[in-house]
DNA sequence: GCCAACGTTGGC
DNA sequence: GCCAACGTTGGC
């Protein structure tokens, strides 16, 4: 999942309450599908920050509710309002993410570049703006591998996501 | 349904 | 700031 810092950081993640977000907003319907269909309760996260200097992948969080209609296409309030949403067609949606660990050596696009395993990874290919983008198992343990995550056991690896 | 114009994202 | 790569909009 990608974020610009400035609007959302993992640090903002890491202080909210419960450590969780409800992952909101997104207003691309590649990205929507992703959340409504494919996202499952404790898939595992790569949290990547994105328009800065240096982006890169700088933590891992959690799946703690698969997708469901997203409260802020009701909101009238809201900069993501869409008056066409309503109870029969949410139109877009929305999963709740938990922060899980931070990754205290940041992967940066070079760092992802470099590696044979990663360096397929959507997030590289120029011109990808879905911001929420699959990731394949392979890619997944390559990641928590170079970002010398030790617990790897206790996350899912067999249906990573970023 | 086509497609040009426009807007947005985001790395560089 | 530039520009590639989309996605969206709207006239026809």
């Amino acid at each position: 999942m990608k974020s610009e810092p400035q609007c959302f950081s993992f640090a903002d993640l890491k202080r909210a309450p419960g450590q969780i977000t409800c992952w909101d907003g997104v207003r691309n319907y590649q990205a929507r599908n992703l959340l409504r269909d494919e996202v499952r309760i404790g898939d595992g996260v790569l949290f990547y920050h994105s328009s800065i200097p240096v982006p890169a992948i700088v933590g891992l969080a959690r799946v703690m509710r698969a997708g469901y209609p997203d409260p802020s296409a009701r909101d009238p309030r809201s900069e993501h309002f869409d008056p066409r949403a309503g109870d029969e067609n949410p139109i877009w949606w929305a999963v709740d993410i938990q922060y899980d660990t931070e990754i205290v050596r940041p992967l940066t696009r070079e760092m992802l570049r470099g590696h044979p395993v990663l360096e397929k990874m959507d997030v590289l290919r120029k011109g990808n703006r879905l911001s929420v983008q699959p990731v394949t198992a392979e890619q997944w343990e390559a990641v928590l591998q170079l970002s010398q995550v030790r617990d790897q056991s206790t996350y899912q690896t067999s249906r990573g996501r970023v």
